[in-house]
DNA sequence: TGTGTCCTACATCTTTGGATTGATAAATTA
DNA sequence: TAATTTATCAATCCAAAGATGTAGGACACA
């Protein structure tokens, strides 16, 4: 199959010159890949990328100078059509987390098997993202358990559930930075009904005021609620 | 490996009443696993869990009467311990993201092989999360779109950037809900001091009050800057 | 040494916000 | 039908917030 497709071109990025020059030994041999570029510094890299324009980057991101993360949001931004590989030494949830949240196509570690970069390579340039199962079933006890909390408060006992529609109404313009003023505009009806409404919110939400109101509005899934709503 | 452990118990839920006599004697013909309740309905199959503590169960999240979705979410609240696998006939990114979100430990397609269904229930049974990887692939797409506006937001020119390390603090405070004689009491400074800052916040910031400068700090990660930094 | 930034502080003034009380009409529910 | 809830509006009062100008001391940097 992929002998027959042009051949991906691809950069390596690896402060670790050693390890760089494995690599490069690595796909070189692989038929189906060429390597454009290979260098130490993220930066260099980074510059490289803009430059020969790869398909693929193998961007290692335990660098001390430059956080491998950081290059990765940064080419990212570029918008270039570039798919980025995380290659790291840690298997560690926030890390794969994060890079997988800047946008990383997939995650290998150095530890793993040739064999396996390759396939996950091939997989990325395919168009498609790939994380190894070991650290697929890592992402996600990180991602379940960065969600928990919220959903916890989501399906506890919430005061915003005692507010009427039309307190919910007021709420939503307090929570878009409104004044009474711009709120009774919006919704036609005079500066006192608002204040009327506002003071309810504020005795059922037990807070002092707006600011506190908002905040607890957020932080409670008032507007997950509504548009997100699981 | 599996022939040495007790055999996991597992509860199945699936309002249609065809598959899931299918799908039950295909787990009664694997002979690692006990069915220990199958029913058509989500409302008796959260009884059926609370009565019986399944190791795993089996559910189905196309039910019209009540959302698999939420029966996941309560079971997952009841905090047993019980690992659920989501049964779809549906690939949809958002719908196995939602899934995933809220603690599902595996989503299995209707249409896929047995073979499949059971390697997926031997993995969650082991304690992992499992997904197969043309779904896995599915979420990270997802996944990496929902976090691609904040990525652009966090990385973009940000007002919050002109604001000096005191302001930075006395924002940080705001954002909590004080008033000026609370943070002038945090931060032992008086409190028109406090209202020289949050005025040079405002200016910074380009809004009027309070309210918009804390929903600005939200809006723009303010708070993900500092605790959760990429 | 001077220039600029930052943190501190105060005075003054205007506007907005918040608490309280009371009242009417419509809709809902017991 | 009576009672309750909701949405509407007003007056009043006090407190808090916001706008503006001024200014001294600390520190960094050129």
């Amino acid at each position: 199959m992929r002998e027959f497709k042009r051949k991906s071109r691809v950069l390596l990025i690896d402060d670790n010159a050693d390890h760089l020059r494995g690599v490069k030994e690595l796909i070189t041999l692989e038929s189906s890949y060429d390597v454009v570029g290979a260098t130490t510094s993220a930066n260099m890299g980074i510059n490289l990328a803009k430059k020969y324009r790869p398909d693929l980057i193998l961007m290692d991101i335990n660098m001390p100078e430059k956080d491998g993360l950081q290059a990765i949001q940064e080419i990212e931004k570029l918008d270039l059509g570039i798919r980025v590989i995380a290659l790291s030494g840690y298997d560690d949830a926030d890390l794969i987390f994060r890079a997988m949240k800047i946008g990383a196509k997939g995650y290998v570690l150095k530890t793993m098997a040739s064999a396996q970069l390759i396939y996950a390579m091939d997989e990325v340039a395919a168009g498609k993202i790939y994380l190894p199962t070991a650290l697929t079933s890592r992402f996600f006890e990180y991602f379940q358990n960065s969600f928990k909390e919220e959903n916890a408060k989501l399906s506890e006992e919430n005061l915003l559930s005692y507010l009427t529609a039309r307190e919910e109404e007021v709420l939503d313009l307090l929570t878009q930075g409104n004044n009474y003023k711009g709120i009774a505009g919006k919704l036609f009806i005079s500066e006192t009904t608002v204040k009327t409404h506002v003071n309810n919110i504020f005795q059922k939400l037990q807070v002092n005021d707006r600011t506190q109101a908002v905040l607890y509005a957020l932080n409670n899934g008032f507007a997950t609620k509504h548009k997100i709503a699981v």
